[in-house]
DNA sequence: CTGTTAGCGCTTTCAC
DNA sequence: GTGAAAGCGCTAACAG
């Protein structure tokens, strides 16, 4: 028919293409479309309308290549079937999704090589920057400080001090806990966590201890440190009001804990809050809300976690240096009826 | 110091660079690096040693350019806060990360909008396909016919029967759970279920029914529906209870229900199991496993969902015709202490 | 205001 | 076995 190339059926449009259709060169379809440069609004008009009939839509590969930048970040996940990560994820890819930024994912599923094989995928495709998600609040291994783009961790802090972190305040969250179970007039209480071989678990006790110590009060015993489940909430609570029937307050380091608290103290005839007051920790609404009676809790603010470390990353792509450090989101109460009548 | 034009400081390595090093042309160092052509193997070695010490990693965005495919899919989240989304959006990045093609996360949070925005973005990119994970079982709007790549629909069906749909079999589900109630005995067994608004509550009402009927038993009365709570699934249980006293099996739409139904039959003092058998649905691990007794639940495997979703989008990037149709992903019953003793 | 030209980094014919 | 050259689709100089 003519001298053009026959393009493979199915190929997506090419500015050539409009700019043939407008009768114009590329460089003035490019221009047209941009909006960058000036154009005659007639000629701009016959462009857009030539892109609009052919559905054209610019290849990004050749802008990437041409720009050197991407418009990427690649969102390293230790394991997606934590349950910690999705807000972290949600906050992040909201963030960058109103900077019209898009976000890679990808999924080590805790395994280190295959967080190196993503790691090299994500360079190879030139993302501008990383946020790596851990799975809990432990430090992690850095990915080092070679890289070429920007590195933000995200809920699991990088274990060398000069990379930045954003994490949720564990300490902080504890001692919020404390305080208010505190400011409603208990004063006999106690601590049931989950493992204490989590970073989360130490952490919320240190600020739980700093709150009592503060209002110059003794916790009633040590803290009890378990499995992460409401049958541990159950069995320690049930040995921990057998040894201190005494007790008017329970700061529970997670919901599942403080929904098993709420059981043992509902079989043992204590009611909840005239009695007794359990404050439960991550605000996890199904649990929470759910709860007889409903469960105050302590809300770690992941979303914001993760939105942080995007707007870190966008810093650090705009030449900002970014804070070598950890940065503690605060922790904030949501008050229900489990804490004051 | 040469000819060699300057690159800005911190500019990734180019295969321009690596030849250089190796003493060879672009043109020998990309044979050596990719494998796929002849290179007398002194001079891949040398090549390939240039490229370690100067940390080399392919320009992707070059690649995409010439192959005209970029090994990326998109996902097109309608909301990522959705519990159900984090197993399928999991299970499908997993299916590609083995095949090496990474993912483009969106989330168009509800939103029609932003869903239009993103697949624009996603397009502009060059994915190779793309799969729209919905929140709910509900149909969902078709994206249409006339785009440039597959499309497969993960967990909310298209609503156009001709597109390619993946999504859990709720009513194979619903007639699951009560073929075992069935199978352990009970014959007076009720419903209690999510609202009535969502498919899936309708789904798995009806397997319920037509378990119920090729058993030659009568529901006790009709299902009720609800919101998906455990406070209805307690509320639902007291009126049950109260009205039909004789029911020894109940069908919960969630394990949420199931929950709040093992509560209240609790506090009636009726045993689960021996009175009474009480199945769940979704078999969320953290509720099923820590209830008491621990629930017997209808597990979607929402996980190969995703996968198989991934595979569809594999085959049609292949060239391979998808399936015009909704399948169905089987459900399976995962036995715990609720509903035999 | 518009078109021509020169690449971005890479892979691939096609000669040598 | 190796290199020169063309070109993927696009944008940014620079002329005209």
């Amino acid at each position: 028919m003519s001298d053009v190339r026959v393009r493979p059926a199915g190929a997506p449009t090419t500015l050539a293409e409009v700019a043939r259709l407008a009768g114009v060169s590329v460089a003035t379809a490019s221009k047209a479309l941009t909006g960058r440069h000036h154009v005659a609004s007639a000629t701009r008009q016959r462009v857009i309308e030539a892109a609009e009939k052919l559905a054209f839509t610019p290849n990004q590969s050749a802008r990437n290549l041409l720009e050197g930048r991407t418009g990427t970040v690649g969102l390293l996940a230790s394991d997606l079937e934590g349950r910690f990560m999705i807000p972290v994820l949600a906050g992040a890819e909201d963030a960058f999704g109103t900077g019209s930024i898009n976000v890679f994912l990808c999924d080590a599923r805790g395994d280190a090589v295959r967080e190196q094989h993503h790691l090299r995928a994500l360079l190879n495709r030139r993302v501008d920057g990383i946020i790596v998600v851990g799975d809990t609040t432990d430090p992690r291994p850095s990915l080092g400080k070679q890289l070429p783009v920007p590195v933000v961790y995200a809920y699991a802090p990088s274990d060398d001090p000069t990379d930045t972190s954003v994490v949720p305040d564990n300490v902080g969250g504890g001692r919020l806990a404390v305080d208010h179970l505190i400011a409603v007039g208990r004063r006999r209480i106690a601590h049931i966590s989950g493992e204490r071989s989590y970073a989360a678990a130490r952490d919320r006790a240190l600020g739980f201890e700093a709150g009592m110590s503060a209002a110059g009060l003794e916790p009633v015993r040590e803290p009890l440190f378990g499995p992460w489940t409401e049958r541990w909430g159950r069995d320690a609570t049930t040995i921990l009001m057998r040894s201190h029937p005494e007790v008017d307050g329970i700061v529970a380091g997670s919901d599942q804990i403080a929904r098993g608290a709420l059981d043992t103290l509902r079989d043992l005839g204590r009611t909840v809050p005239e009695d007794i007051s359990v404050i439960g920790y991550d605000n996890w609404a199904v649990l929470a809300a759910n709860a007889r009676p409903e469960l105050t809790s302590i809300d770690s603010d992941l979303q914001e976690v993760g939105r942080i470390a995007a707007m870190r990353i966008f810093e650090a792509i705009d030449g900002v240096a970014p804070p070598s450090s950890i940065e503690a989101q605060p922790a904030r109460l949501v008050m229900r009826s489990s804490t004051i009548g």
